[in-house]
DNA sequence: GCCTGGCACTCTGCGTGTCCGAGTGCCAGA
DNA sequence: TCTGGCACTCGGACACGCAGAGTGCCAGGC
């Protein structure tokens, strides 16, 4: 196992790296943390750590820098998570509780995080699958074509049309919207396909296609997790990524127009609390020199979707990592309160 | 005026220059394009050509570039639109058919359109205030609470809460559902204010307040361009830029984050045909070093939005404004078809 | 009057060579 | 086990020179 030392000097030198950009040297390290020893004896102590690929040097006679391995060993040994000031955590508040409706908590939440943070910020719609059933309105815009409408209580709303087998009366239209709502109004998605599947059986035979139809397609919208929407923003900061940023950009943008490749990034990780994914341990090879910090938020207690922050893996981890959590935690207020 | 000839020479600096990304020369003039004279000759109609502000040059000798106003004069007189061929049109409609709702065209068209031209696409929702209404529904949420859902032609949802004055029943609220929408259902949102103006005049006095409410709430969602939403893709071409550009591209990502700046953008082209704006014709100053492509598109024949594409000055404008215009022509069919 | 060829001039970009400094590895001694 | 010293290496900065491309201008020809 690694001296204590040694992990002084490595933290020394990821908080030096990330601070300057630039590759740092023993002497430098001396001067600007007093770790009592002498240049040389960090010198053994870099070549130690080198050994074990904690750090590495661009060139000889260059520099260390951090490998992924040692930010990964930074993280969870050498840094903790920097909470916010009380006045950031005022700021934050006041901020997110401006929000009209839920696209506006997104948008401000992606705005603020990207601001906070100074990296590109990704934050998903809150999902259905934790979610309850508000309402379920149904709407006949022709005699077989049914609009199917579900409103959650996170206040998003979904509408799906529904091409029916058979003309579908107005009468047996209402019977089924109240029958509907009277079973899963308030209840949890999971809950709803036990709740609602004996619904045809109280129907005559001839709207009882029509009924499954309209609850296949129901239930099809509440496991529809592929539909998932996220908001992206902050790609401006993608600018101050390094010097070779030319070549690293490109597919860095590329995949966040992925939607696919985000919800997939921020679905990866399966810890309920904070996840930091380092450069390589991104499936996707576009974000190989990217950090991904994400962590779950939730009206409840429980996290009902995801948000974080994606930046070059020379990034302020304690800082944010702290702007993440503070962000998730008051994007929970202001959810739980609407 | 400028002869013919020093016409052509700006034509061909401007397609040689797009082409190479460098600043090009007499010589090399004469030599890709037989214009029939000497490169001295070419030389004085460069020099004419610069006198007037046409074109410039970054250094002494060095070769020459367009200047904004030179563009413009390329745009307006020297090139026409360059016409997709039949398959790139098959392949544009193939594409566009796939969709499955309007977020999906839209999703697509942005795509598309980012592909076609390998620059940032831009595309805005089908704008309501042209539209027409397909269907009002309302839900009683609490005995003083109602959602509020306008279903439009181009199939683009809006809901909002109406918090009413006095407890409305089940009954009246029926009555207004269903005398609003015989009023409303299939016209133009232009026309709504004027066809509900007398509706309250129709209910209990207690109800008056609710329904005024409700229709109040109902203009306003149709009035409320500001609301307009848009969608972006085709960022990582922005790599594509120069050389220059990691100075270049921050204003512009900065810009393209800004809906607001997006929508003036688009919003600004008062042509109801296609609109080139370039350089600093941008108003918005981070887009000085871009030029914007846009063009009206719509179900009918009328345009209830835009779309375009934001690139480099030193971009391909016939084939960009070919591809923008195919795009939005069969948008446009799309959107009538459903 | 316009076009042309020629000439001198001016830049930029590139390759070479040199030098300096930062940083390293290693070793002997405290 | 730490330390100071020493030789070594390499990249970045700077100067220099050269080639190439481009220009402006001028005198001559059609």
């Amino acid at each position: 196992m690694l001296s204590e030392r040694r992990l002084q000097v490595l933290r020394a030198i990821v908080q030096d790296y990330v601070g300057t950009e630039e590759p740092v040297g023993s002497k430098a390290l001396t001067e600007r943390h007093n770790l009592g020893v002498s240049p040389a004896t960090v010198r053994n102590d870099m070549a130690a750590l080198e050994d074990e690929g904690f750090i590495a040097q661009p060139h000889t006679s260059a520099g260390r820098i951090p490998t992924d391995k040692g930010y990964r060993l930074f993280v969870d040994k050498l840094a903790g998570v920097k909470p916010m000031t009380a006045p950031e955590r005022r700021a934050i508040q006041n901020f997110l509780e401006g929000a009209v409706d839920l696209d506006d908590v997104v948008a401000r939440t992606v705005r603020l995080l990207a601001q906070l943070t100074r990296q590109v910020a990704v934050v998903q719609y809150p999902s259905l699958t934790r979610s309850t059933v508000r309402h379920v309105e149904l709407l006949s815009l022709a005699p077989a074509r049914v609009m199917l409408v579900l409103i959650t209580d996170t206040g998003r709303v979904e509408q799906r049309m529904v091409d029916c087998p058979a003309p579908f009366g107005e009468a047996s239209l209402a019977d089924l919207r109240a029958r509907l709502n009277s079973r899963v109004a308030g209840r949890r998605f999971a809950d709803v396909p036990r709740l609602v599947e004996d619904l045809p059986e109280a129907f005559e035979a001839e709207d009882r296609g029509t009924v499954s139809m309209v609850l296949s397609t129901l239930l099809e919208t509440l496991v529809e997790e592929n539909e998932e929407r996220l908001m992206i923003g902050g790609t401006a900061n993608l600018t101050r990524f390094g010097h070779d940023f030319p070549v690293m950009i490109r597919p860095v943008l590329e995949a966040l127009e992925e939607q696919v490749v985000l919800l997939k990034l921020l679905g990866e990780a399966k810890d309920p609390g904070m996840t930091v994914r380092i450069g390589h341990e991104n499936a996707h090879e576009g974000l190989n020199s990217t950090s991904v910090v994400s962590v779950g938020y939730g009206s409840g207690g429980e996290a009902v979707a995801k948000l974080g922050v994606v930046g070059p893996t020379r990034m302020d981890y304690p800082g944010t990592m702290g702007a993440v959590r503070a962000v998730a935690r008051y994007v929970g207020q202001i959810l739980a309160e609407s």
